[in-house]
DNA sequence: TTCTAAAAATGAACAGCGTTCGTTATTGTA
DNA sequence: TACAATAACGAACGCTGTTCATTTTTAGAA
């Protein structure tokens, strides 16, 4: 940003706000990678010291919470009540997915992460969970069901975050299998990146599975 | 260990290696969670000068990748053979979350670093590889239906290093859904981690979506 | 209108990190 | 018996997140 000499003291204009630290942290983020948004970065960014940033934040860990809620706004949940149960839990599970891994460094921490009551993150579960429930999925099982997904999913997004030839196992005689497969999935040029056939496949197979799971349960009841 | 005062100079007897730094980083990792194991923590712990490690490790990437190791290595892959291949995932499945999920830091490492090839963890993939494929899994698929298990048992890592009530949503009068299925799941006290119970519930549904896949590309051919 | 507390910036400083380099003593080899 | 390689120490470098005192401006109360 602009390096302008500020005297010292109260500016009259304010420049910082939390939101603005915020964004510009998931700029950074997107535009650098993971060790693009430092404190130190931000600042610089905002054109701003460091020390700054600290009247409107409480630390590192509140931005990369603060930037996690700004990423899980992006998940898309309209298509509980518009869909039957498994399209909207497709199209949530894709945007759930794109969200996080256009962000690789915020997946790991989203995992282990305390959820935020009334967050917006928790107003997202909201919405699946009553979308499951509506369709008949026993109160009990829905938050196992939602929590398998999204071990699917961030797994999938830091696999998306993962370069293409990560798998290579190059020339090894003592793979010959593996090889075999490595090569064979490379001959296929079928357009898709490899990370995201992956995806659709186990997408596919945990919905058929849950929706063969979801038959038990009506027929027990 | 030993605060050992030692006079400079090459010491009679070695007390490194790169075996020794990589366990006891992983021990480390394991004792004091993840920020436990930097450089000079090992080299405390060791009684040692932190630049002495440099003469064993190229690094902190070197360490990390070092500890993947070590921890790959504690992947049962010996169902392949012995058993069907469902039967033979599911085990590989339930060690390789166990083993990742007892190093948590591991984890998000693991997903984006580049394979070595001849490595341990080559060989595992190979084990794998050539169970599906002697099943009859074409080339093509096989290495699909791997990663989309990875990225599953990967989340599901995450999702066992998290703490139990990570997703409590306290009294949240507008999830009144999602606070519905977190009591009712909260009331089954069923003995088993609710995190267990999602990844048997996941991975079941992997299995039979993945089997119906199975059978449709067997009619095809 | 004036006084005062809160807010929002600077800038200096601190502790910790991974890492590099020069030094020193020991080892293994030609 | 020389001599390079090895493996330790110890000092130093640049980087990080963070804290604190200081300065200025703003907002609200008397």
């Amino acid at each position: 940003m602009s390096p302008t000499t500020r005297r010292t003291g109260r500016p009259h204009v304010a420049v910082l706000s939390r939101e603005l630290i915020l964004q510009t942290a998931l700029r950074l983020l997107d535009e650098r990678g993971e060790h693009g948004a430092g404190m130190r970065d931000i600042a610089r960014e905002l054109g701003v010291r460091p020390s700054a940033l600290y009247n409107h934040v409480r630390g590192q860990d509140d931005v990369v919470a603060g930037v996690r809620e700004l990423v899980s706004d992006r998940i898309d949940v309209s298509g509980f009540g518009d869909l039957g149960w498994e399209d909207a839990i497709r199209r949530w599970a894709r945007s759930y997915r794109n969200a996080f891994a256009a962000h690789p460094p915020t997946i790991a921490l989203l995992a282990v992460r305390q959820l935020v009551p009334k967050s917006r993150t928790s107003r997202m579960y909201e919405a699946v969970c009553r979308g499951l429930m509506e369709s008949g999925w026993p109160e009990q099982r829905v938050l196992d069901v939602i929590v398998s997904l999204e071990c699917f999913i961030l797994g999938a997004a830091l696999d998306h975050a993962a370069p293409d030839d990560m798998l290579d196992p190059g020339t090894d005689e003592e793979a010959p299998h593996f090889v075999a497969a490595f090569t064979a999935r490379a001959a296929e040029h079928s357009g898709a990146r490899p990370t995201d056939q992956a995806f659709e496949l186990g997408l596919d197979a945990m919905l058929v599975g849950l929706a063969a799971t979801y038959r038990n349960l009506r027929v027990d009841a």
